[in-house]
DNA sequence: AATGCAGACAACCGCACTCCT
DNA sequence: AAGGAGTGCGGTTGTCTGCAT
């Protein structure tokens, strides 16, 4: 059984306090003392609900209040008693004579937090960041094999892997590495751009620096290898998310983006949806950044140039997503085709087809005719993310007796690459468990991007 | 001057707990 | 023991304001 309201929400004010109300109620109070809410409004000729009276009194109007700024003490206090205690408000503002549970918490949330990012300190374990990025690095294995693979191949494969993830393609990051303070911004857009509103055939409608304003779709593979690898890494799944906010969370500026891509070459952002999606399996790392909020300054370790050793590092990252991708219960399939044979019904935003999946697949994307034959000139195949051509071919042939599973018709994949289906993960599952010596070191991948 | 944005903080919401009848 | 009232609490939302464009 539900508890009765407090009062008639109809018939109350809500919102700021004015100077009159306050009158009144100080006056009751001064005359009647605390307690008996519920009744107080009436007494006091208040059109308030009891509740918010008792808040205005213990948050704002008790006379042994506080009011101002923080001292440096107090700050200090806050800080280590947070260590301690976490987010126990009531508790840490006790220690703290004339300030409330709710001043505590909103100088915590606009100010101190803030601050120890700033300090290059994660608020919530109250560590320093690098500590807790080197233990999460140190924490992950790279998988090795013996035999070898050729190094195109490889290289290859790593550039699509990580292009499929970033949904960027690797020319744009050759064309703009030695140019990066002047295009931050640009870049910023061109990214996004690419990876939305290009995709969507749209011009982003408030401009360059506008973009993080706008939604975004996110592409269905996207969607669903974030939805296997969160699965696959057993990491907890957070509620949905509006795209802009998360956006104004995580990517206040440009710097900001340079920062995280810097760091991780992981872009987590870009899977927002218009509805909202849940965080993706880089939460790990993501939590950390976070936790670094909206205003973190990087950290006076991490420069571009040199990661420290140990710290984060891309063969981390991306054999992360590797083994998480192969742990994955589900498959991820790439299809090329000639025909459009399915429109995609959810709206205009998507540019290619889906296609009804094959038995053993989970999901299957058919990519219109038109856009492999205006690209396949520049050995792209672009649809949200580019899968190089050439290394289509190679994970083929490196895989041919371990990984291909014949699907109807499209079972072989010619030089043109269409009707050829690549099942990924299995793919990636039969290189990782196959005798060829994979060098899962993708440190190279690092002078590439940056 | 108008507009949009983000920070700061006041206020609200809903749940949990205790006390009292 | 059951249920209502009062209160505490942490998370979230709303509003105001200053600044940038």
């Amino acid at each position: 059984m539900g508890r009765a309201p407090c009062c008639e929400k109809d018939n109350v004010k809500r919102g700021p306090w004015t100077p009159e109300e306050d009158a009144k109620l100080l006056a009751c109070i001064a005359q009647n003392g605390t307690g008996s809410w519920r009744t107080l409004p009436k007494k006091a000729g208040l059109q308030r609900c009891g509740k918010s009276c008792r808040l205005r009194w213990t948050n704002y109007l008790r006379p042994d209040l506080k009011h101002g700024r923080f001292s440096d003490h107090e700050e200090q206090l806050i800080v280590r008693l947070h260590a301690a205690l976490g987010s126990r408000w009531s508790l840490i503002a006790a220690q703290l004579p004339g300030r409330t549970d709710n001043d505590v918490k909103n100088y915590w949330n606009t100010q101190l937090k803030k601050k120890l990012c700033e300090m290059g300190i994660d608020p919530i374990t109250h560590k320093p960041i690098s500590q807790l990025l080197a233990d999460l690095a140190g924490s992950i294995s790279l998988p090795k094999g013996p035999g070898h693979i050729a190094d195109a191949t490889l290289g290859c494969f790593k550039n699509d892997m990580l292009n499929l993830l970033m949904r960027q393609r690797p020319d744009q990051w050759q064309s703009e590495k030695t140019s990066r303070p002047a295009f931050q911004l640009e870049r910023t857009h061109q990214q996004w751009g690419n990876a939305t509103n290009n995709i969507a055939g749209q011009e982003h409608p408030k401009g360059k620096d506008k973009l993080y304003s706008k939604p975004m779709q996110m592409d269905p593979i996207m969607q669903k290898m974030s939805s296997d690898l969160s699965k696959a890494m057993h990491c907890k799944l957070t509620q949905p998310i509006n795209p802009k906010s998360y956006m104004r969370e995580h990517v206040t500026r440009p710097s900001d983006f340079v920062q995280i891509e810097d760091q991780l070459f992981v872009n987590t952002s870009c899977n927002s949806g218009e509805e909202g999606i849940a965080k993706s399996e880089m939460g790990i790392l993501f939590d950390h950044l976070n936790a670094v909020g909206t205003s973190c300054s990087k950290p006076t370790q991490w420069t571009a140039d040199a990661p420290p050793e140990g710290v984060v590092n891309i063969p981390s990252i991306v054999s992360e997503l590797q083994v998480a991708l192969t742990q994955s219960q589900h498959h991820m399939s790439f299809s090329f085709s000639q025909q459009n044979q399915y429109d995609v019904p959810s709206g205009p935003n998507h540019s290619h087809s889906v296609s009804q999946p094959p038995d053993q697949l989970d999901h299957v994307v058919q990519y219109p005719q038109h856009q492999l034959a205006d690209q396949s000139s520049a050995n792209y195949y672009q649809i949200g993310h580019d899968l190089q051509h050439s290394t289509h071919d190679a994970i083929l042939e490196a895989t041919a007796d371990l990984a291909w599973s014949p699907s109807g018709s499209n079972s072989t994949c010619s030089s043109s690459t269409v009707g050829a289906q690549c099942d990924l993960s299995a793919a990636v599952e039969a290189v990782l468990s196959s005798d060829m010596n994979i060098l899962w070191d993708f440190s190279e991948l690092g002078s590439i991007m940056s």
